[in-house]
RNA sequence: GGGCCAAUAGCUCAGCUAGGUAUGAGCGCUCGGCUGAUAACCGGGAGGUCCUCGGUUCAAAUCCGAGUUGGCCCA
């Protein structure tokens, strides 16, 4: 398969070119004895052109070692220089190069023919040598350059542009800051899930988004401008102002991008859709043009959340709520006169922490249900009525100061209802509400029985008051500007900013003698997300997309959505929907899509006309700018015009005698984003797109943006199109520190995605955050477990280059030798048929949205599976040095194992699993791994009853080893027998299959196997009570009883026997039964035993018999005598295949004689010439099994 | 202040929907083994008030209530 086949650059496709930029390591890499022979082998018969290029290997024994990490050239991986200088095998895209070890073709020669030598190896960049140790740096510099080179995402990309269309929509970032933890969580998941959608042949739309007007970036802008207020922007310029925004947040974006590319995300960076774009504004209005259609478009009053520096509405979930001290007032509202039937003064008594908006108070709120109570309240001699909620009473007369207390009349707050009162600063403020209806007290639903049970409500300000005001049909006061100024109505206090008045304010009612105690209150206060002004409540005239008309819509059409988590769907979002108000969608700013309504005008109609009374059916709603161009008096292009605020608010729209000018607020940002859906597509313009692709099949977010983005969109495109924008939803979580608190920069607590790369690299960084749960959870930040990901690529990494060498040298061709023509042995079939459910597994789990258990089998298998078992029992098999059946079969196995690994982790780990597929399959793959077809389960090699075998042997040999160890018995000596009683057929039967595979692993000379219905003698029994059972029959006594059935042993497994133990135990008979007990084997005197259990069901005892036998100790200790000389040749640092000479002195005569009796056996394994006197040698004296060996060795060549 | 979610070994988490001895998992720690993948691999061990307090039950990590801490959302 091609790659790049204009060839790599001149000088950097030498093969063994010097490697720089790899970690400085102490180790030398030497070829192993095997290898060696082999090479001298084949060297013989080499003709000589083919020598040079089979020493190859050799020659690199002395490579250059490059400085230390993180200076990364890369130019010289043999695999990937090699690819680009071999002549490219033009390949159509159906051809299905990468699964030519599925569909196996014969090698022309018959079976022999692939085994040839390694010179005559046309492709020996396949398995070619790599990194001793997995270093993620390194091997993410090269396959960053690779991908580049190979046009990598490209052709993935087009690979599958004949598949079925999966329409993936980005949810965008705001573009401020670069990517954090949660953003990159968020990307690596999408990542991930675009690359297995691919895999699984769709076509997906991978395009990313960015979010990049709105209030954030002005602010970021103005202070790096140094401007305090709306008026520095005026002076500034609008447009100077839009323009710097948007150079701003195109600055942004670019840090992000670069960092989401940082960590392996493969979207289409070329083309991110962004909302500041006029495609993309133009469908931002034509939503909103459509809402307008179905008349859910009007202006209106409401109570918003302003803040008074940006001077403009702010959402509510922009306000962020901090701790703050505010002033805590009770006041008294005189009751007007004749109001109640006592003779001193009279008063309703309130609570605030806003004296602010005391002048703009319209009623008093009375729960009516509650029980309220007249209260005749003494000091000084002087004696007033305070009206208070009845649980309120001694807490306020307590705080006033008050000498004393009676209880006077008691009423239900429905006869509080409609009392009239004076205005507490009808003086300050003559203004003040004094019209029809105000100064009276009205029943709400908001009071609770908490400070004095009566709320002040004022409707210009509070929402609910503003609410309850409508309803009561009230006037609405406010006086305060959006600046959060007092305006000439609120009096004296005009031209003062709200907050500053308090002071004035508490002190004017306490001239007046209202004021009941004024205390400081400590609690959460909501400030502007940006600039952190304590916001106002006050109300204005804004645009509002009325969602509560279409209510019923939303929850209908919600249930068209499918999340993941479904209790998300069915508990908050239900729930937010359900509550959700009407949808401000108007801003008083600069930097956002203009409100496209224009308004008539009278000043700037010809003639007498009026101007707009409100009425939006009056207004123009603009839905594209094609049809901006042909309604406006001037003339623009549609094709070119930018449609910011400063193009749009020159534009006017003259119809008969009236002209239209534009509103000037723009778009809440949060608008920006619910038209992605077909904003991404280019629609209105792109109209086949939005045929073929609309709804989003997908899209996966934070839990915080079920009420950002998942609402937003669900009131866009139901408002606009009638239809959830939608199809399913995974909502995950948000990325907390290690700490398990939020990652804030006030904490200090916050890790960089850039910094966890530097540590621990991508492809780890990757596999941590894919290992969580995707569905909801937080994810707790985790160095430890990062580091453990990383271990466990190192494992893959080591697995993967053990068999490169022998591959390498054998000539190994998988293209020749498959797996139908292996003669595959039990080990084979068996790890074959793991890899199928392995692939099965994940498979269904990723389709359930759960690529974090996926992973985890994927990782079991690798660590598990491929390197504990499989890896550890075909060794051998590899080191055989002539050609043979088993080889071959252990190759194709394990090859094919490798690559269909390494493509079940490329949506995890895309650069490891790059390098790896690239050694792997050479010029035979894909030209990226990210191309291949997602594993299918191959049928012929599930074996079901196999993998339990081999799980059952894998547990008879844990316990066999666990035995070993308790009978002291190193794995290097030898045991006479190993007996395995098996309580069950099936474990006896999977036993008796395997018995030599068994016997290798336990290094046993005999396994005996006594079946379920044989007892072997010298056993003892003890029971384990079931607890399910004895629960029900003895109640209370169940604990007591279950303790002596577990304490007491028995020499027969039957119940009258344990009944007898127990009862003597107990003091007492209990009635026992069969289902309550089950029986386990006691270890037998002399034989060390050890029960095996599969998923934690004991099956079973592995005995272990140690009796050492003279030819056991021969070979044990010869074994010994071995391992201690190998150790000294390590320290002596030698080649491998240096003869040394032996001396050998075994203080313990009988010892020195079964030593000797395996000279040949020594000799061979330590490379020994010959044995004799060694004078100046290294010398040890080493202890072994308490018999004293002093043992001195020298190199023979170096005499 | 309200709604939703979480809390289990040093760390990250299973187990909780259908209550039944926490032989929990991986990693880490520790002791031992292995030593031709060796910064790999294998075995043993230590390590828990299952957040707290109440309740239901013969029996609660699991069900119910209250609280604490953390998270998100809303005020």
């Amino acid at each position: 398969m091609p790659r790049r086949q204009e060839g790599g650059r001149p000088g950097r496709a030498r093969r063994g070119a010097p490697r720089i930029g790899r970690r400085q390591r102490n180790r030398t890499r030497r070829p192993n004895r095997r290898l060696q022979a082999l090479f001298i082998r084949r060297l013989v018969a080499a003709r000589p052109s083919e020598r040079d290029r089979a020493e190859t290997p050799r020659l690199r024994r002395g490579r250059t070692r490059g400085p230390g990490r993180g200076v990364v050239v890369g130019r010289g991986h043999a695999a990937r220089t090699a690819r680009l200088t071999l002549p490219a095998i033009p390949v159509s895209r159906d051809s299905r190069a990468g699964d030519a070890i599925t569909s196996p073709t014969v090698g022309p020669d018959g079976t022999e023919s692939h085994l040839t030598a390694a010179a005559d190896c046309p492709d020996m960049s396949r398995f070619a040598e790599v990194d001793d140790q997995y270093e993620p740096d390194t091997v993410e510099s090269r396959v960053f350059e690779y991908w580049d080179e190979a046009d990598a995402y490209e052709k993935a990309k087009r690979h599958r542009s004949d598949g079925e269309e999966f329409f993936f929509v980005d949810g965008p970032p705001y573009t401020s800051g670069a990517a954090h933890m949660g953003t990159t969580w968020n990307k690596t998941l999408k990542d991930a899930y675009i690359r297995y959608k691919r895999m699984c042949g769709y076509d997906v739309t991978d395009r990313p988004g960015y979010d990049m007007h709105g209030l954030p970036i002005e602010t970021k802008v103005e202070e790096k401008l140094g401007f305090e207020n709306k008026k520095d922007i005026e002076a500034f310029g609008e447009e100077n102002f839009i323009d710097e925004c948007k150079s701003f947040a195109e600055e942004q974006l670019e840090g992000l991008q670069s960092d989401f590319q940082s960590f392996g995300v493969w979207m289409d960076w070329d083309d991110p859709y962004k909302t500041v774009d006029p495609e993309y504004m133009e469908a931002a209005w034509w939503g909103f043009s459509k809402a307008h259609d179905r008349g859910l478009v009007e202006q209106g009053k409401r109570s918003i959340s302003q803040c008074p520096r940006c001077e403009t509405a702010i959402a509510n979930n922009e306000v962020e709520y901090e701790h703050v001290d505010d002033p805590s007032i009770y006041v008294k509202f005189e009751l007007g006169e004749g109001e109640d039937e006592h003779d001193e003064p009279s008063y309703l008594v309130i609570w605030t922490t806003t004296p602010w908006t005391i002048p703009a108070n319209t009623f008093v709120a009375v729960d009516p249900e509650a029980t309220y109570r007249a209260v005749a309240a003494e000091r000084d001699g002087d004696t007033e009525i305070l009206y208070l909620e009845e649980s309120c009473v001694e807490d306020v007369v307590e705080r006033g100061g008050y000498d004393g207390y009676e209880l006077g009349e008691e009423l239900p707050g429905e006869e509080l209802v409609g009392r009239r009162y004076e205005h507490p600063l009808h003086e300050e403020v003559p203004d003040a509400p004094d019209f029809e209806g105000a100064l009276e007290v009205y029943d709400a639903d908001y009071v609770e029985a908490d400070r004095t049970g009566l709320v002040h409500s004022a409707p210009g300000h509070g929402e609910v008051d503003f609410e309850r005001g409508q309803e009561l049909g009230l006037d609405v006061f406010c006086p305060v500007g959006p600046d959060g100024v007092f305006e000439d109505a609120a009096g004296e206090y005009a031209g003062e900013f709200v907050k500053d008045a308090d002071d004035g304010i508490i002190a004017d009612l306490d001239r007046a003698g209202l004021l009941l105690a004024s205390e400081e209150y400590h609690h959460d206060y909501g400030h502007c997300w940006r600039c952190d002004t304590p916001i106002i409540q006050m109300v204005t005239d804004q645009w509002f997309i009325t969602v509560t008309d279409i209510k019923a819509e939303l929850l209908a059409n919600m249930e068209d959505s499918e999340w993941y988590p479904s209790e998300a769907r069915d508990n908050r979002f239900r729930d937010f929907i359900e509550d959700s108000p009407d949808w401000n969608v108007s801003r008083q700013r600069y930097w956002g899509i203009p409100i496209p309504i224009w308004t008539p005008d009278a000043e700037a109609s010809d003639g007498d006309v009026e101007g707009w009374d409100g009425d939006v059916d009056d207004a123009i709603v603009v839905g594209t700018r094609e049809e901006l161009a042909e309604r406006v008096d001037q003339s623009i292009d549609p094709e070119s015009v930018d449609v910011h605020k400063d193009t749009v608010d020159d534009l006017t729209i003259t119809e008969g005698d009236v002209t239209y000018t534009r509103v000037p607020d723009v778009f809440d940002v949060w608008l920006d984003s619910s038209v992605a859906s077909w904003g991404t597509i280019g629609y209105p313009k792109n109209e086949a797109a939005f045929e073929r692709l609309w709804p989003a099949d997908l899209i996966m977010e934070a839990h915080d943006q079920t009420r950002g983005w998942f609402w937003s969109q669900l009131g866009m495109g139901s408002a606009a199109l009638d239809q959830v924008p939608y199809k399913e939803v995974l909502m995950h979580g948000w990325a907390l520190a290690e700490d398990g608190r939020k990652m804030s920069k006030s904490i200090g607590n916050i890790v960089a995605p850039r910094e966890a790369i530097e540590r621990h690299g991508a492809d780890p960084m990757r596999l941590f955050l894919l290992g969580q749960n995707p569905q909801g959870d937080d994810m707790r930040f985790s160095w430890d477990e990062m580091e453990n990901r990383e271990r466990d690529l190192n494992i893959l990494w080591n697995v993967f280059r053990f068999p490169l060498p022998y591959m390498r040298l054998d000539g190994f061709d998988p293209g020749a030798v498959t797996l139908d023509g292996a003669e595959l042995e039990t080990v084979d079939e068996w790890i074959l048929s793991r890899l199928q459910s392995v692939t099965a597994e994940m498979t269904d789990e990723w389709d359930a949205y759960r690529q974090d258990k996926a992973l985890d089998a994927l990782l079991g298998f690798v660590v598990e599976d491929i390197s504990r078992f499989y890896i550890q029992v075909v060794r051998e098999r590899m080191w055989e040095e002539a050609d043979s059946a088993s080889k071959e079969a252990a190759y194709a196995t394990l090859y094919r194992v490798l690559v269909e690994t390494t493509k079940l982790l490329a949506p995890y780990a895309p650069f490891v699993s790059e390098e790896i597929y690239g050694t792997l399959t050479g010029e035979a793959g894909y030209d990226t791994v990210h191309m291949c077809e997602w594993p299918e389960v191959d049928e012929r090699f599930r074996d079901p009853e196999l993998e339990a075998d081999v799980g059952i042997v894998a547990a008879v040999e844990e316990a066999g080893s666990n035995a070993r160890q308790q009978a002291e018995r190193k794995l290097r000596w030898p045991v006479k027998r190993v007996v395995v009683a098996a309580d069950d057929a099936r474990s006896a039967e999977a036993v008796d299959r395997h018995r030599g595979l068994l016997r290798d692993r336990l290094n046993a000379r005999e396994i005996e196997l006594i079946g379920p219905d044989t007892d072997w003698g010298e056993l003892a029994y003890t029971a384990r009570a079931d607890m399910s059972v004895l629960g029900p029959t003895f109640g209370d006594e169940a604990g007591e009883i279950m303790n002596a059935i577990n304490a007491v042993s028995v020499a027969e497994p039957t119940l009258s026997a344990l009944s007898a133990a127990v009862a003597e135990e107990l003091g007492r008979d209990v009635e026992l039964t069969e289902e309550m007990i089950s029986f386990n084997t006691e270890t037998p005197a002399g034989i060390e035993g050890t029960a095996f259990d599969v998923d934690g069901d004991d099956r079973g005892v592995v005995y272990v018999d140690t009796t050492l036998t003279e030819d056991i100790e021969s070979e044990g200790y010869a074994r010994e005598v071995v391992r201690r000389i190998q150790e000294m040749r390590k320290e002596l640092d030698l080649d491998i295949e240096a003869e040394i000479r032996v001396d050998l002195d075994i203080r313990d005569d009988r010892v020195a004689d079964l030593v000797d009796r395996h000279r040949d056996l020594i000799a061979d394994e330590v490379r020994a010439a010959e044995f004799g006197a060694v004078e100046d040698g290294h010398e040890r004296v080493w202890d072994v099994e308490s018999v004293e060996m002093d043992i001195s060795i020298e190199a023979v060549s170096e005499r």
